[in-house]
DNA sequence: CTTCTGCAGAAGAGCGTGTTACGACACGC
C-alpha cells in the first residue's frame, strides 16, 4: 500500500469510528474528507510529511487542517497514529462490519453495542435469535426482520459493480421506462453518469404525466426480488442479481434540479448548496430559491425558483458555467478553468491496441479490421502480444514479422480503414523489453505493457516503467499498473515520475477501456493531463465487441480532464501517423 | 474537524420514506 492510501484508511477509519462514540457529525464528515482528499492525490504525501515545513505544507491542501496534519506527520514517522490507537481500544472492531448493514446508521449500531452488548456481526445475528434485540425500545417487530434480510443479502451479494456491468443494465431499465405511457424523460444519473470506475447502485430519474405508472410499472417489473421503498415520488428496488435501483419521479419543470441532485457527488451537491447560501439563495431538488428566511421547503410555500429546468441554468445563477457529471466531485471543479470541450467517443479515431487469432484474439486481421471500421475507426493498430506471453500465445520474432507483413497486405485491400503494424510488447520486470530494438524498429506502432511481476515493490515498479517510457522505439505504455477492478492492485508506481519519463520520451499513456482495467485510472489521467503528458485511450479489442468499451475509457478520460490535443487517438490521422513516425 | 471572517467563534445541505407509536427519529442519498 502506498503512504496516501495508509493515510486515507486511518482517516476513513477514524471516521467511522468517531461516528460509533457518538462524536460530532461534522468532526466525522471532515475525516471521510481527508481520506477522499488524500485518495485524489498524486504526490506523496509520506514526502511531504517529512519534509521541513511539513506542518504548513499539508495545511496548505484544501480539506487539510491543523489536527489532520499533525496525525499525517505522526504517522510518516512512527507509521502510527495514536488517537486512532486510543479509538481502536475503545470501540470494538467488530462494530466496522455492523455498520455495513444496510439500514442500521451511526445511532442503531451505537445502541445496539452500548445496549445490547452487540459487538460484531455474529453478535448481532445471535441478539435477533435470543431476543435481545426485541427488548431494546424503538426496536419492532418489522425493523428486526429488515436487519436479518440485510444481514442475508450481505453475505449473498458481491460489492459495487464495474462500470462495465452497471452501464448496460441502466440502459435497459432507461429504456424500459421510456416505454410506460405517460412518461416524458428519462436519465440515469448517480455515479453511473459521472462515470465512476465501480457503481453502488442504479439512479434513474423520470419525467411523467402519471408518476402512479411509472412507479406501478418501476416496482412490478420482472427481476425485482425486493422492494425496498414504495412512495409517491420515490422508490427503491433490489433487482435479481443484487443490484438496487432507486428511481425518482419529478414534474418535468425541475427536471434540471432533480438531475443535478441525483447526479452527486453528494460533496458536490453539499458544495454547490452552500455557494447557495452564500448568494442567499437556497438549492434542492426542487430548483434553487430566493431564501426567504422562512422555515419549510421554499417549494411548498409556493416560492418560485429561480432556476429549475436544466442543469446550465441553476449552474449560470450560481455564477458557475455547466460542469460536466465527471468533475463533480468537489475538488477544484468549482474553480474557473474548467474546459468545456472534454473528450467525447466521437472525437476517437483509432484504435492502437488490438488483438487477432495471431495471439489471443477471436478475430482475423480483415474480421478485426472490418469491426474497427463499423465501429467508426479510421486507424487500427494491430497490436499482438510478444513471445513471452506465452499464455497468451505470444508471437515469438519469426511470427512477428510474418504477421506484420500479412496485416500490411491486409491494409492494402480493406478500405476505409488505415492498418497499422504493431506490437504489445511485454515490459520485463527489470525494464527491458521482450523484442530486441532491430525488431521493434520495423512496426509502426509499440505498445509496451506490464503483465507479469504484478506485485514487484513500487521502486522497482516505477524503474521498470520509466526504462520502458524513455525507450525510443516505445509508442504507448500500455495499462501501466496492470491492475484489475477489485481483483488485482497490480503496480504502484510513482505516477509523476512516470509521466516524466513519458515526457521525455515522447511516449504516450494508455486507458485501457476495457471496463476490468480502466488504467490509468481517472486521478493519474488527471496528473498526466496537467503535466503535458500525452494519452491514448485505446480498448484493448480481443473481440468485436469489446470496441464498444471505448466509452468506459472516455469516461476515465472526462474524468482526468482530458481533451481532444491531448488524446493521441483524437488526432487526425494524418497527424497521428506523423506522431507515431517521429516518436520512434 | 475545517473554513471563514467577525481572527474567536460561528457555521457546517436538504429531502422522502419507513418505523414506531402517532410526532419524532434514523437512514440514505
Amino acid at each position: 500500500m502506498s503512504t496516501n492510501e495508509d493515510i486515507a484508511a486511518i482517516f476513513e477509519e477514524l471516521a467511522i469510528l468517531l461516528e460509533l462514540t457518538g462524536a460530532n457529525g461534522f468532526r466525522v464528515n471532515a475525516h471521510s474528507k481527508v481520506a477522499r482528499v488524500v485518495e485524489g492525490l498524486t504526490s506523496d504525501l509520506g514526502e511531504l510529511a517529512r519534509s521541513d515545513d511539513a506542518l504548513k505544507s499539508l495545511e496548505a491542501i484544501d480539506g487539510i487542517g491543523k489536527s489532520s496534519a499533525q496525525k499525517i506527520i505522526e504517522f510518516a514517522a512512527d507509521g502510527s497514529v495514536k488517537d486512532l490507537e486510543t479509538l481502536r481500544a475503545s470501540v470494538p472492531g467488530g462494530l466496522r462490519e455492523v455498520m455495513k448493514v444496510p439500514g442500521l446508521g451511526p445511532r442503531t449500531v451505537r445502541r445496539l453495542w452500548q445496549e445490547a452488548g452487540i459487538e460484531s456481526l455474529d453478535d448481532l445475528e445471535a441478539g435477533i435469535e435470543d431476543g435481545r434485540l426485541e427488548a431494546l425500545p424503538r426496536m419492532g417487530r418489522k425493523t428486526i426482520d429488515n436487519i436479518r434480510e440485510s444481514i442475508e443479502f450481505m453475505k449473498t451479494a458481491g460489492d459495487r459493480r464495474r462500470l462495465g456491468t452497471a452501464m448496460p443494465i441502466a440502459e435497459r431499465l432507461v429504456e424500459m421506462m421510456q416505454s410506460v405511457p405517460g412518461v416524458r424523460r428519462v436519465a440515469y444519473a448517480g455515479s453511473l453518469r459521472r462515470g465512476q470506475e465501480t457503481i453502488g447502485d442504479l439512479d434513474l430519474l423520470v419525467t411523467t404525466d402519471d408518476p402512479a405508472a411509472a412507479s406501478k410499472a418501476f416496482q412490478s417489473q420482472p427481476g425485482v426480488t425486493r422492494i425496498l421503498v414504495a412512495g409517491e415520488t420515490k422508490s427503491s428496488v433490489r433487482l435479481e442479481d443484487g443490484i438496487q435501483v432507486d428511481l425518482r419521479v419529478v414534474p418535468e419543470e425541475v427536471w434540471g434540479a432533480a438531475l443535478m441532485y441525483f447526479t452527486g457527488s453528494k460533496d458536490h451537491n453539499v458544495a454547490l448548496r452552500e455557494r447557495a447560501i452564500g448568494r442567499g439563495l437556497r438549492l434542492n431538488e426542487y430548483g434553487l430559491f430566493p431564501d426567504d428566511g422562512e422555515d419549510g421547503s421554499p417549494q411548498s410555500r409556493g416560492v418560485v425558483a429561480i432556476a429549475s429546468a436544466s442543469e446550465s441554468e441553476i449552474y449560470q445563477a450560481l455564477d458557475l458555467p455547466w460542469i460536466p457529471p465527471e468533475l463533480r466531485v468537489d475538488r477544484d471543479e468549482f474553480e474557473l478553468d474548467v474546459p468545456e470541450d472534454l473528450i467525447t467517443v466521437e472525437d476517437i479515431r483509432a484504435e492502437l491496441h488490438s488483438h487477432t487469432t495471431a495471439s489471443d484474439g477471436r478475430l482475423t486481421i480483415e474480421e478485426l479490421a472490418v469491426a474497427a471500421r463499423t465501429a467508426g475507426r479510421t486507424v487500427l493498430a494491430i497490436t499482438d502480444h510478444s513471445r513471452s506471453s506465452a499464455q497468451a500465445n505470444g508471437l515469438d520474432e519469426d511470427r512477428l514479422r510474418r504477421h506484420a507483413e500479412a496485416i500490411r497486405e491486409a491494409d492494402g485491400k480493406i478500405e476505409g480503414i488505415r492498418l497499422l503494424a504493431g506490437s504489445e510488447v511485454d515490459i520485463h520486470a527489470d525494464g527491458s523489453l521482450d523484442y530486441d530494438d532491430d525488431v521493434l524498429a520495423m512496426l509502426d506502432v509499440v505498445v509496451a505493457s506490464p503483465h507479469a511481476s504484478l506485485r514487484q515493490d513500487p521502486d522497482a515498479a516505477t524503474a521498470r516503467l520509466c526504462a520502458a517510457a524513455r525507450h525510443p522505439l516505445v509508442s504507448i505504455i500500455g495499462h501501466p499498473t496492470g491492475r484489475l477492478i477489485g481483483t488485482r492492485k497490480g503496480l504502484e508506481p510513482d505516477i509523476e515520475a512516470l509521466i516524466s519519463a513519458a515526457i521525455e520520451g515522447g511516449t504516450a499513456l494508455e486507458i485501457n477501456a476495457n471496463p476490468y482495467r480502466l488504467d490509468l485510472r481517472d486521478t493519474h489521467v488527471r496528473a498526466a493531463v496537467d503535466a503535458g503528458c500525452l494519452i491514448s485511450i485505446n480498448t484493448d479489442a480481443h473481440r468485436a465487441e469489446h470496441l464498444e468499451f471505448i466509452r468506459y475509457g472516455v469516461l476515465t478520460g472526462r474524468r482526468g480532464r482530458l481533451r481532444v490535443p491531448g488524446c493521441l487517438n483524437a488526432w487526425p490521422d494524418d497527424r497521428l501517423l506523423e506522431w507515431l513516425a517521429q516518436n520512434r
